[in-house]
DNA sequence: ACTCCGATGGTCT
DNA sequence: GACCATCGGAGTG
């Protein structure tokens, strides 16, 4: 397999954040997550499952009743990172989106490995490809995102999101999100069909 | 294949 | 004191 080459001219522009939710969450899948860990290193993966979580009518959006100190970078300008620690245990990261003030973000809940593999089997601490970066909390842990990397942008060379130029190659389905109990019926998950 | 459950801590009522 | 946008291991079939 050809190994992947990450190119910041390619990064999504803080325009592609600033769009409603639910559309940058669709549109987010087939891109590729890379960051930079060293001069010569990059963790890259393609965007395979996302979650919208909104600012208005849903009850299972960490900005919900409002602002707080766990949720504020929801309400930051799209284009940066949002991670919370989650059951004592985990981190997840989110990309936040639309303008200012609102408090939403896209959850990124599956990616496929392509550069870094050696990394991500580090941090895993398996080596089962497929078990690499198939949950929210796992993505966290391969590329390392804890919440020193709450706020990051996302347009900066040694961490964003580029275009790939394969991505009418799939289809999109849609869903009910995972693990919420509220607001559980709305379909705001989104992923790439399967082959 | 599956269901169940413990881990473990920050945030909010 | 309850609730969590999860994961992995144990138990069962």
């Amino acid at each position: 397999m050809e190994l992947f080459v990450p190119n910041f001219e390619l990064a999504l522009p803080q325009e592609f954040y600033l769009a409603p939710t639910e559309e940058v969450a669709r549109n987010l899948l087939g891109k590729i997550l890379v960051k930079k860990i060293d001069a010569n290193t990059y963790l890259c993966a393609q965007i395979t499952e996302t979650e919208a979580y909104l600012h208005t009518n849903d009850l299972a959006s960490h900005s919900a009743s409002g602002k707080s100190k766990r949720n504020s970078a929801m309400f930051e300008k799209g284009g940066i990172l949002y991670v919370y620690f989650i059951y004592g245990v985990h981190y997840c990261i989110n990309v936040v989106t639309e303008e200012e003030n609102k408090g939403c973000a896209v959850l990124i809940r599956k990616a496929k490995p392509l550069r870094g593999i050696e990394f991500f089997i580090k941090n895993r601490k398996t080596d089962n490809l497929n078990n690499l970066l198939n949950g929210p909390a796992k993505i966290a842990q391969a590329f390392n995102f804890t919440l020193k990397d709450n706020f990051s942008s996302l347009l900066t060379p040694s961490l964003f999101i580029q275009k790939n130029f394969d991505e009418e190659n799939f289809q999109i389905c849609t869903g009910k999100r995972i693990g919420i109990t509220k607001s559980a019926d709305l379909p705001l998950r989104f992923y790439i069909k399967e082959k």
